[in-house]
DNA sequence: TTGTATGCGTTATCAC
DNA sequence: GTGATAACGCATACAA
C-alpha cells in the first residue's frame, strides 16, 4: 500500500504538504502542488480511510438493516434515504438480516464500534431494552416497524388505520367472509395492527373472523398459496382476502385461479404496500401505497440531525399518510 | 466516546492488559481479566473500528455493488456471497448504483481507500481500461456483466447459448415472428449476446428480424408496455416475445391482455433470469434459470482467494450453465 | 510557503 | 503477569 508519505519522498516534499495538497488546504505554492500531484498520479496513491477517519470523528458512512434486497417497496424507502444521504456527502451502505436477530447484532456492530455513524433500521428483532440503549449510544432511525412503548423515534405508518380502510373497503363493498394473511412473526407491529384492525372491522360489523390462528411461513408467495389453500378448505365461502403485502396477494391469486374462482366476482383481494407486483397481476390488485421514499428522505434527515446536536436522544416520530388504491382485485 | 485508555484507568491496568483480555491474548490472571470485564461492561466500551482496522492489513468486509435492491435474482447472488463471507468472518456491504457511473466511482472509493478488502461487481459501468487498472491493484470479481476482453476475471453465463436455446424453443414451437425486447443500454455483455443469439437465430432459420432498433427504456415493467405496444403496431402479426428479464415480459404480457391478446396461443413469451416474477403472471412464464446463488458463492471464493495469495491478479473465469423453465406461456 | 512533531485508538514488542 | 512504548496512516498546530 502507498502511503502519504512515500509521495512525500517522491515529490521531495514534507507528508504535511502533500496532506495540504490533497485536502485543498494551508498555502502551497504552484510549483510544488503540482509536482505532489504528479507523485501522487505516478503512485496510484489514495489515502487510507483508517488512517483519515482515526482523526476524524465521523466516518461519513450511514448504515441501513433491510430483510432482503429483493423488494421493489424497501427499495424506494432506500432511495429516499440515498437522496439526503448523497446531498450531505454521506454514503450509504446496506446490509441484509433476513429477520436473523444474529445477523441483525453482527451488523450493528458496525454502528457501535464507529464504522459507520448511523443506522436506520427497516426490519428489527432487538427488544424493547436493546433498542432503547442502541439509541440513547447512537443516531438511529426505525422505518416502518418499531418496538411499542419504545421511546426510539420512527418513521411508519398508521396500520391500523391502514387496516381498517382496507376492511372497509371491503366489507362496503358487501363482502362478508373475509380472511386475514400474512407472513412471519405476528408480534411484528406492522402485522399485530393490521391483524387487530381485521378482528376490529369483523366485530365491529357483526361479521365472523376466519382467520384466527396465524401460521408463519417464509416467503412472501408461497406463504400466500398455502394461506389460500387452508383457508379455502376450513372455509371454502370465503369471499374476501386481506393480504399483508402484495407478494402474498399474488401466491393467493394463484391458488384461486388454479381452482377457477373468479376475482374479483367470487372473492376480493387487497394487498399491502402497492409495489410493482400490483400491476403485474390479472387482474391488477387493489393495495395500500405507502409513502416510501419520503420515508426514506425522513429516516436519513433525522440521523443527520441527530448526528449535528449529539445530546437530542429523543427526537418526535412521525406517522406518515397512506392510500388505498382501488384496482380491479376488489 | 470511550476509549480503551478509561478502561484501563477504570480497571487499574494498562491498556495493554485490556487489549489482552478484549482480545483473550498472552496471560492475564482471571482476577484482572474479570476486573477488565466489569470496566468494559460498566463503560459500555466498544473498541473503535478505525483504531483497530488502522493497525491491520484487512477491514474483513465486503462490498457489493448492486443496480438496485428490488431484485430476487440479484438477491440470491447476494445470499450466496454472503453464505462464504459469513463462514469466513467477512461482512458483507451493498451500495446500489442504478447504473450510475458516478456512483459507482464514489463507491468503489471505498475499495481504493482500503475501507473494503474486495468488491464484487454486479452492475458495471467502467470502461476497459479503468475495470482493469483496478482489478491489478484490488480484489474485484464480476458477476454476470463484464467487459469484452478484459482479463479481469468474471463469473457468469453464456448468455449467447442462453438466447440461442429461448429460440430454438419458440422456433421449434412453430413461432416465425418473433421480436426481441430489453431494457437499458445494449452494449452491456448480457443484453447484447441475447440479441445477438436472437439475430443469428432468426438469420439461420430465414425468419424476419422484426426488432433492429433497440430503445433504451428505464424500467422493466414499463419498457415491456412500451415495447409491446410498439411491437404490435409496427407487426401486427407478431407471434412471440423474447424478454431479456421477467419483468420486461410482465409488462409486454400486461399489454396483450389488454388486447385481449391470448397467451400462448395468439403470442408466446419467454423471460429471462426465472424470477418470482415468473410464478405470479397468468399463465406463468418461461423463463431461463441462472445458477445465481453458486454464482455468488464463486464471487466470494474468488475474492477470498484473491486476499490470500496477492500477487495471483489473474484467476480464471467460470461460466455456469443455464436452464430453460419451460411454463405456460410458450 | 514549508517542515517538524503530536495525537487520533488500537495492538504488539519489549522489558520488567 | 503486567506495563511502557512504538507503530499503523493521516491531519494539523506550531515553528521556521
Amino acid at each position: 500500500m502507498t502511503t502519504i508519505e512515500e509521495v512525500a519522498l517522491r515529490a521531495k516534499v514534507s507528508v504535511a504538504t502533500v496532506s495540504r495538497v490533497i485536502n485543498d488546504k494551508g498555502n502551497v505554492s504552484p510549483a510544488t502542488a503540482e509536482r505532489v500531484r504528479i507523485a501522487i498520479k505516478e503512485l496510484k496513491y489514495q489515502p487510507n480511510a483508517m488512517g483519515v477517519l482515526l482523526r476524524r470523528e465521523r466516518t461519513g458512512m450511514v448504515l441501513i438493516l433491510l430483510h432482503s434486497v429483493d423488494n421493489p417497496f424497501f427499495s424506494s424507502i432506500v432511495q429516499g434515504v440515498e437522496k439526503i444521504a448523497h446531498e450531505n456527502d454521506y454514503n450509504v451502505l446496506i446490509s441484509t438480516t433476513y429477520g436473523d436477530q444474529a445477523r441483525e447484532k453482527r451488523y450493528i456492530k458496525l454502528l457501535q464500534r464507529h464504522f459507520v455513524d448511523g443506522v436506520i433500521l427497516i426490519t428489527n428483532t432487538l427488544n424493547r431494552e436493546e433498542i432503547q440503549e442502541l439509541n440513547a449510544q447512537f443516531p438511529v432511525a426505525q422505518v416502518l416497524e418499531y418496538v411499542e412503548g419504545s421511546e426510539t423515534t420512527h418513521i411508519s405508518v398508521d396500520f391500523y388505520q391502514a387496516g381498517r380502510a382496507v376492511m372497509e373497503h371491503l366489507i362496503g363493498n358487501g363482502r362478508k367472509r373475509i380472511a386475514f394473511a400474512h407472513t412471519g412473526l405476528i408480534d411484528i407491529i406492522s402485522t399485530k395492527e393490521k391483524y387487530r384492525a381485521y378482528r376490529d372491522a369483523l366485530t365491529q360489523h357483526q361479521l365472523p373472523i376466519l382467520t384466527s390462528q396465524l401460521n408463519v411461513y417464509p416467503f412472501g408467495f408461497s406463504s400466500g398459496q398455502s394461506i389460500a389453500r387452508e383457508t379455502l378448505q376450513d372455509h371454502p365461502d370465503t369471499d374476501a382476502f386481506f393480504a399483508s403485502s402484495d407478494l402474498i396477494a399474488c401466491g393467493i391469486m394463484d391458488q384461486l385461479k388454479q381452482r377457477n374462482i373468479r376475482i374479483p366476482e367470487d372473492v376480493a383481494i387487497v394487498g399491502f404496500d402497492n409495489t410493482i407486483f400490483a400491476e403485474t397481476t390479472q387482474p391488477k390488485l387493489t393495495s395500500v401505497e405507502l409513502n416510501s421514499f419520503n420515508m426514506g428522505v425522513a429516516a436519513m434527515t433525522l440521523i443527520l440531525e441527530r448526528l449535528k446536536s449529539q445530546t437530542d436522544t429523543h427526537q418526535p416520530s412521525i406517522i406518515f399518510p397512506f392510500e388505498l388504491i382501488q384496482r380491479e382485485s376488489s
